[in-house]
DNA sequence: CTGAAAGCGCTTACAG
DNA sequence: CTGAAAGCGCTTACAG
């Protein structure tokens, strides 16, 4: 099937392909009339300009990537990255851009995409996930001048705009909460120690539980997988002093742990409360279902899209903080002791 | 930062642009000792040729598109596409080829990328996700003639070859392993109606549940979503008389079915054996684990997407066969009635 | 084996 | 307001 070119349309229309192209663009250059005779005949022949041709003679290329960092094993992507995908994605659309996605084996194979997207013209910018403080990323895309936004703190983006929520308050907001049923002793099934939210999160956990003066406040650190968020909840459960209550610092990690507890018959709330950090439906179905710190994730990524978006049009663009992540209470949490 | 062409190249190199992309692309008509010494200068520049300039002038864009069928509130991805995606991504790295994710409001809305992405030259071929009995997608794509492979069962894929496994055979397996454990009433929750899968799987549910003299084999349709599962397995349970095993058509259903099952104080295995399709980390973490009918997603994926690169390279390409899903025994099945 | 040139389908100054 | 032309960075016949 041939596809048609502005040639075609200026040979129907009667006009040359410079006015067809200032037409179907929306630039000034054509008269109304004019106009609306191309845009109708462009309409006929179903006509989309070839993104390769209009990128290479200098326009956008209406396409943003972004990678996320995976080992090659690991089957799957974690529930909150299909919700910011999806955010993401529902942005996009509604601009007409397209999302490139790339699983990175690691970081340094995310770097090379990235680099790579910039050398081949691929992209019009990039979504930057996981940062880590010092992260090496920051510093090339700033380096490559390629628009780009993170999704993550903003004391880790350089002088790229960020968009996150402030987890220090949230985790501020959890413990409190369990202080105030009575829980003194909260342990915390971390995630990735490295990444530079995980580390905002600790670091607020550690301070809050200093100054409720809780039992020292620990931390296991997990890789996110629910594997390793039972195990950190059985080896935290079979101490000889147990904690009454444990912030799970993703949902997959908090239904592993729900599960450890029946396995080990420690009852969940009357023994031991549970927090997920990021809600989900699941959250909901399970019996009893879980108290959860929810936030709008997908609303993440439709403000990493819109920004980045901004960043490519050059407009300047400032760091966004979207609302925290908000205690909400279910029936996995419960006074300590039990009443 | 400036990018460099092979015009740089060219200099560098002291000979032509047509050497120099002979040389980048593997053709012959350059001698060796030349191609050596355009590959090192390339590789010096860090150079990269422009994707669209490549694709303008009748190379490949190194692209191929996916679409995902959901609506606009839908957060997040099923676990299904996860992994699916994960292969393809995997097997698409491999061969330096991008994906290009899209999620689309409405079946119209996908016809309507695929056409557009053709129009505009951004893909080679496209993957196609859950397809229906006469499902539009499957002639346009053949009318337009841009490479595709079906990701579903061969018979509704029309011309276009389809990489899927046998789910009737599955089907069986699960059920002739629940007659056997003494179940004479199996009712099943089954996924969205008109996918051709579920069809195929309905009936075969039907026909074996029929040469088995088991009672009345029901299936309740749903969206997938955990909480139309919720709502199946609910009805399910509370009716006159209530099915002692249950199959469902996701493992995100199954969960929600255990979930229900315990609330409604109906011991699992003992009183009601669950199997669900397809496993994941999840089935194996629950109490009690998940029964489940297991297959390879993630190679589903990556067999798509080598089909996809052959058709894109011209080569004739066939439907291919996955293993089929095969049983998993977990705790979540017991015999019938418990002994 | 190599070089010079046309052409892919656009966008965008530049003249009229 | 409009047309003719250059140019984006490649690939690929076509001559030498």
């Amino acid at each position: 099937m041939k596809r048609p070119t502005i040639a075609d349309i200026a040979r129907e229309a009667g006009v040359s392909k410079g006015a067809v192209s200032y037409a179907l663009n929306g630039q000034p250059g054509v008269s109304p009339a004019t106009r609306e005779r191309i845009l109708a005949v462009a309409d006929r022949l179903n006509f989309h300009a070839d993104s390769n041709a209009r990128a290479l003679a200098g326009a956008k290329a209406r396409v943003v990537g972004l990678t996320l960092q995976r080992p090659p094993s690991t089957l799957g992507i974690e529930p909150f990255f299909m919700e910011l995908i999806s955010g993401v994605e529902l942005e996009l659309s509604r601009q007409s851009y397209a999302l490139l996605l790339q699983m990175a084996p690691s970081r340094d194979e995310e770097l090379a995409f990235y680099r790579r997207w910039f050398s081949e013209g691929r992209v019009d910018g990039v979504l930057v996930c996981d940062v880590r403080t010092g992260d090496p990323r920051i510093a090339v895309l700033e380096e490559l001048g390629l628009p780009a936004v993170v999704i993550g703190p903003p004391d880790v983006s350089g002088r790229l705009p960020s968009a996150w929520s402030d987890d220090a308050q949230s985790m501020v907001e959890a413990v409190e909460y369990l202080a105030a049923l009575g829980h003194r002793r909260v342990a915390r099934v971390g995630g990735i120690p490295e990444l530079a939210h995980t580390a905002i999160r600790t670091r607020a956990f550690t301070e809050v539980c200093a100054r409720l003066s809780l039992a020292e406040a620990v931390t296991a650190p997990t890789d996110y997988s629910g594997e390793s968020g039972a195990r950190a909840t059985r080896r935290l459960l079979t101490a000889t002093t147990r904690p009454t209550a444990i912030i799970y610092d993703n949902d997959v990690m908090a239904v592993a742990g729900l599960t450890v507890a029946h396995e080990l018959g420690i009852a969940v709330p009357s023994e031991l409360s549970i927090v997920a950090w990021d809600d989900s439906p699941i959250c909901r179905l399970l019996h009893p279902s879980l108290t959860a710190l929810t936030r709008d994730i997908g609303g993440y990524g439709v403000a990493a899209a819109r920004m980045l978006l901004a960043a490519v049009a050059g407009a300047p663009v400032e760091s966004a903080h979207g609302a925290p992540a908000h205690l909400t209470p279910r029936g996995s949490t419960a006074r300590h002791p039990a009443s």
